[in-house]
This record gives C-alpha cells, structure tokens and sequence, in this order.
DNA sequence: CCAATATATCCGTAATTCCGAATATACGAA
DNA sequence: TTCGTATATTCGGAATTACGGATATATTGG
C-alpha cells in the first residue's frame, strides 16, 4: 500500500489547510511530536493523528517513535523537487495559515 | 467571486492530474487554446473546459479570445512563489503523467 | 438571418474526502 | 498487572468534488 510519491499526490496532500499546517511545521522544527501538532493547530487529536497518517501513506513523513511519543519529520528521503516545492510554500503558507511556531513541550 | 490564491487553494488547483496536466501543457507552450489542450489530454471537451473554469477562478490562468478560439495561459501576474512551484513540479510531472507536448494545431 | 465551429455552463449522479466521537493500541510507571 | 498518557484506527454520516451528456452561448462566414 506504500504508493509512491507523484506530483499530483504530493498537491493532494499539501491542498488542505490541516495538512499543509502540519508540514510547515515540520518544516520549520526539525521533528515535532504529535501533541505539540495538536495544541499547535488546535483541531481534535483523531483528526490530527488521522492527516498524519495520510501523509505518512504518501510517504511525505516518517514517523519514529520515542517512548509514549511519535516524532514525525519530513521523509529525508523525498526527491529534490519535492522538497523544493515544500520549502517555497512553507513561507507563505505559514503566512495565510496563522501559524505561529510552537515553543515544542514534550520531547 | 474571485478568491485570491493561497498555498491551499494552488495545491488543491494541482492535485488532480487533469488540472496539472492542463497547467503543465502550458507552462510549455506560453499559450494554448482549448481544442488543442482537448486532443492532448482526451478527456471530453465539457471536462477540459469545467477544469479550465476552475484554474481561472482561483486566477491560476488567464484566458484569452482570438475570434473563435480561447486561448488559455498561465497568470502572468501570479506569485512568486506559485510560479516557482509550478516549475518545479512540470517536469516530473510531464514524465508521470506521459505528457506528449503537441505540436500546437489551430492558432 | 442561418449554419458551423469552439467553448462554456447546467444538472443529476457517482465517487471521494472529511469530520470527530468512540474505541483500540502501545508504552512507561507503579 | 493495572493505570494513565500518547497516539492510531474505526465508522457512519455530512460535505465536497468529479463526471459527462445535453444544452446554451459566442463568433465567423455565407
């Protein structure tokens, strides 16, 4: 079930306001864990962990698990241009979003 | 009814290969019209032409009459940053999506 | 005005995506 | 083992989006 990443997936993913949030701020902060998401974009914890878990599917994150925490970053392993593409929406997008970057807690 | 573009909006214009395709055959060709874009992707001509009506509501592209025909390019006016992500993604997406650039036919 | 061509819009239906409460699972500590 | 915290998954329903045939509109030429 592990598809591979596609121009038009990796779009799919970062076209939702959730999604993209997510990424920028891992973007941003090298790993983040899944409650510092939460409380940082404050929507209801299944909806976080259940976008997290589409992103992880397109394999446009990893996830690795610490203790009771996960601490999900960008897949180091994406191609250049997606990554290109992450990085010149990040700014933006942290713009329109709101996104404050979150003093991490845990972890 | 004209929304301005945002980071969400330009990816979610982008994450269906219809779309992406339409964007990338015209990030090419500086200017492409409708039939032209019909038998490159052969999709009915109501598909193209409802797809189009949405890349020119979040003012991704921009249209253009010559007579008959309706000559479609990208927003010269577009962002900075979108016109750079639109970049980055033609190529790979060109090769996933088996993009044949035509040889333009009427014009 | 009429016919032909190019394109846009309508509209009912099918498919996809999204939501969040409830529930399940994983782990550490006692 | 049991409890508490962190996270994941399930599931049914709501909302959004996509499809394409039929039809409407616009333009040119006769």
């Amino acid at each position: 079930m592990a598809t591979t990443l596609s121009a038009t997936k990796l779009c799919k993913c970062l076209g939702d306001d959730l999604r993209l949030s997510l990424v920028c701020l891992m973007d941003v902060q090298r790993a983040i864990c899944v409650c510092d998401l939460v409380d940082a974009l404050d929507a209801p914890q299944s909806t976080i962990s259940r976008h997290l878990a589409q992103l992880r599917q397109c394999e446009l994150v990893v996830a690795r698990r610490q203790g009771t925490w996960m601490h999900y970053r960008l897949n180091p392993e994406l191609p250049e241009w997606a990554l290109t593409v992450i990085e010149t929406l990040a700014e933006p997008a942290r713009a329109q979003l709101g996104l404050r970057t979150p003093a991490p807690v845990c972890c």
